[in-house]
DNA sequence: AATAATCATCTAAATAATTAAAAGATGCTT
DNA sequence: AAGCATCTTTTAATTATTTAGATGATTATT
């Protein structure tokens, strides 16, 4: 038997994706110049092709036919794909506790000042919330 | 051309780690056991053992010989794995902003009141040690 | 000593992911 | 109409990941 495909996008697949977050639909040639100039990723053409084919095919984006060629765009939301992979991760390596995944981040990371202020903030906000 | 070695663990490889760390060192029949019990993946004994030895080729087990079979511990700290990761998703789905990943963890999980106000708490520590 | 039990190594397979050339189709230009 | 430009489809090659059988080696048992 063998591995089974992954329902989040992989490495290349999210930097497609990001590129067709930050504006579509694009065609190939235009995916593929801003995958090099974003992402410091030049590819054949007929790779990005392939890629955003399979993308398709696993239901990742859109495609319409423009003309003579196709115009790809998401299918799905940046939100719904950033938290698919939060949620992965934090079942995977932190066993589902979120409280877990914020210290190892407030441990790990180089927060400022100002912004460690706001999440102060919203963890009140927050804790507001639940009051209720 | 193709793709190259992921430096973090795999879905399996780190399922296999879990199992080490959080005890070691391990024979191979050991680690299969807790496997199948611990992550409901029963693995063939040959599989666990290609695995383990990929891992140690990999650099994140350490094998030792103990009588007339192996014994395999994590090479790699848990920490040190988990920063790893936390660090790949972060720079690669939030731009390297810790505080845009936090605000999504706040946002899509469900946080206890009592972890909330742990975290308030830990965030205004952060802080004061940010100002000396 | 012969046999069984237990391990490791070798080999192999199937699918995923990534990259791209070659071939085919279609429209544009001169 | 011929040739060029531009797209897509087809095909293929390579590495990674996951799973496991077959084979061989070594130790324990009868």
């Amino acid at each position: 038997m063998a591995r089974t495909e992954s329902e989040h996008p992989t490495e290349l697949e999210l930097e497609l994706l990001k590129v067709l977050w930050d504006e579509s639909p694009l065609p190939v040639r235009e995916v593929r110049a801003r995958l090099e100039a974003d992402a410091n990723r030049p590819l054949a053409h007929s790779s990005v092709i392939t890629m955003l084919n399979i993308m398709h095919r696993k239901g990742f984006l859109r495609r319409r036919k423009e003309g003579k060629s196709f115009l790809f765009s998401p299918k799905v939301k940046k939100e719904s794909v950033t938290g698919g992979m939060m949620g992965d991760l934090l079942s995977r390596v932190f066993d589902g506790s979120p409280s877990a995944m914020m210290l190892n981040l407030l441990e790990t990371t180089d927060i400022g000042a100002d912004e460690l202020a706001e999440l102060r903030k919203l963890i009140t906000q927050k804790a507001k919330e639940r009051k209720q």
